[in-house]
DNA sequence: CGATCGGTTGAGTCATCTCAACAGAGGTGG
DNA sequence: CCACCTCTGTTGAGATGACTCAACCGATCG
């Protein structure tokens, strides 16, 4: 029996024999917000869960200029690289607690080889979202990026009210953007009654159709 | 001992052991310019290997805005997605050969361990590869899109002239720009003396350094 | 109560796109 | 072998979506 349960929220499936293997294994870590999980030289020997709280893993340029490349909530999994070496950096969106455990570690318990699926699949769901992610920078316009990711928060955060525990330059970092133009996509999807905000990280889906329509 | 040799070009020594099983094992097949290699509702039973001419993985939206997820030349793997469907059509840039197997079969080779952990990194040269492409799609400028790529070509296509085996469509929907751009780019990197065309289709690199600070 | 921080809004600029004309290469048929 | 056609790529002019810079606003915190 799966102990994905014992998430604030409940994660993806798929991911039920890995998020079990940290939860019976792993250990329990805080972090402050904006901290550092593990840096971009890191070694990859490290697996992670996320049990409360948000984490977003980036990529910076020599210049400063930022992407972001995933955020993670509670129930998900991260920091699963098939290299020796991080490509991305990892940082707690805000305050959080993540469940660490050692790659060996999963190997050796990967007697029970559903578990060895799980690694699978993870990196699966991995390269697919980054695929998607990449159709959106490539050829999404700033309202469909926006959009999109709104779409995408509703779908893995639940049904009702979401709350984002990200800033605007994360959301604008993720999405290739700058946070002006996040801020007026989402007043643009405010007055057309797509969504509803309640304060400035609180929103609520008024026209499904229309968000995914837009989200394309 | 590696078969790779046999390749047009040498393939990246990480993908020897897949490369090799493909050799071995894997049925020759010819493509026409533009022919699909597989589509994007297809399964995932396959892997493939150029062994001569160049492949391109591409996404349509519902209106036809495309994005190109990779490219892929002589001597290196494709179509090793994790999931059990495509999440992109692979199609021919050119007359092209390549090598078909089972991931069956592969999987019933794999008495060699080595050739798990090729596969292994084959996905994980694919995930660091789409990260890349992520910065450049969500942070790079026109200039710099088009220098990365080029970049990427000579590093990948070896020394000297490298020739292009894909339109200015095909670069466009790589880079996330439209043709125009991209063709003024390249005649603005051509004017810097930075790379030179013999022909629209052929290149050599000029400064080295230069290419390499634009493409960041 | 002032300072600071994150977010919004406005005005003007700029990079990239769109639309259109043109040019060259390659193929085909006479 | 030439004339023509088509296809791909280049160039130009103008439009526009997103960016930059700056002011403002509200919440939070000392």
């Amino acid at each position: 029996m799966s102990l994905a349960y014992a998430f604030e929220d409940l994660g993806d499936p798929a991911q039920d024999g890995l998020a079990d293997a940290l939860m019976r294994h792993g250990v329990r870590m805080a972090f402050a917000k904006d901290e550092e999980i593990y840096a971009q030289e890191d070694g990859t020997e490290f697996v992670y869960a996320v049990v409360r709280g948000g984490v977003r893993t980036i990529r910076l340029m020599s210049d400063g200029r930022r992407q972001i490349g995933e955020f993670y909530y509670a129930g998900e999994v991260f920091g699963l690289e098939p290299g020796p070496e991080r490509r991305y950096a990892a940082e707690a969106l805000c305050e959080c607690e993540v469940l660490v455990l050692k790659r060996s570690a999963l190997r050796r318990l990967a007697d029970d080889e559903s578990l060895e699926r799980a690694v699978w699949q993870a990196t699966r769901r991995e390269l697919e979202r980054t695929q998607g992610h990449l159709m959106l920078l490539g050829r999404k316009t700033a309202c469909e990026r926006v959009a999109s990711f709104l779409a995408d928060m509703v779908e893995r955060r639940g049904s009702g009210a979401v709350d984002l525990p990200m800033s605007r330059q994360d959301i604008a970092d993720y999405l290739g953007l700058t946070i002006e133009t996040v801020s007026r996509m989402l007043t643009q999807l405010q007055t057309s009654r797509i969504v509803e905000f309640a304060g400035c990280r609180h929103f609520q889906v008024r026209n499904h159709d229309a968000l995914s329509r837009l989200a394309a």
